[in-house]
DNA sequence: TATGGACCCTGTAGCAACTACAGGGTCAAG
DNA sequence: CTTGACCCTGTAGTTGCTACAGGGTCCATA
């Protein structure tokens, strides 16, 4: 297959599900570099741009924060410096990710326990998951 | 114990662990009732402001989004009421939980392979996290 | 009585990471 | 030559707060 000299801002954002606004807005923070212009005015993009946007799409598909995927950007273009720093951001995101796993798994069981309650009372008044959210000392009644 | 005949903003701040410009946000969206004032033009709060925030603080930490929270609060309201609609609410919360456990789940999984697969090559020339991250048809080389 | 510090007030702007307009211009097909 | 699909800039909205700036109030102590 062959490649298109160029790509307008449509064609990129087909080739990476990327909404339009969304590129302009990545251009804007300065995390993919303003192509060139057509006499019309119309952003005119390379492969090296389609390139760049990818790695940042998947980037941000594993959760990698704007500012992380700018980092391993920025090391990625080094590329004789140690992979070291690499290897570092991504261990410290897994870290994140596992803490927020946690805390949604508490979350999950909480919420479970609290909805196993409901005894399908007839009315509100008796509702145990409305009892769950009100706090035991603030609780009305007794 | 006895209960204080009203209480500062700072007061409910301290009982719910909120911060006094979450509780005036919160009276500004619509969630919590404007208080009474003072001479002094201060907010004077009820033991019924306290359950109130108390419920709301509670379900956010639970997950529920402001609006559900809203939706619970109108029912916890209407006290006649069938339990059916609070049921319903918690349920498609606890959906909403799963899918982005699963997400996470799914998420962790491929970041730990991206790691794993660091051989600590010494340079980011050949670092296996970045290749990871730049998508197949776009990396350069082949 | 003055003053200091802790508290309160309103209003607005900032955060992340987009998304969605409004109000235009450009371009290719028919 | 017009229609419709695309592109442009600039700004405001989203969620759920948080953080000021620039004031006012209240109370205890010197």
């Amino acid at each position: 297959m062959m490649t298109k000299r160029s790509l307008t801002i449509g064609d990129l954002a087909k080739a990476t599900a990327t909404k339009v606004e969304t590129i302009r807005y990545y251009e804007r923070i300065g995390l993919l570099p303003a192509p060139a212009r057509t006499q019309g005015n119309y952003r005119s993009y390379t492969a090296d741009h389609l390139r760049r946007l990818s790695f940042v799409r998947r980037s941000r598909e594993l959760g990698f924060t704007i500012e992380q995927v700018r980092a391993l950007l920025d090391l990625a273009d080094q590329r004789d410096r140690s992979c070291a720093a690499v290897d570092a951001i991504a261990r410290e995101h897994l870290a994140e990710v596992d803490h927020k796993l946690a805390d949604l798994t508490a979350l999950r069981r909480e919420l479970d326990e609290i909805i196993g309650r409901c005894r399908h009372g007839a009315v509100v008044a008796e509702c145990r998951i409305i009892e769950a959210l009100a706090p035991t000392e603030a609780r009305s009644g007794h």
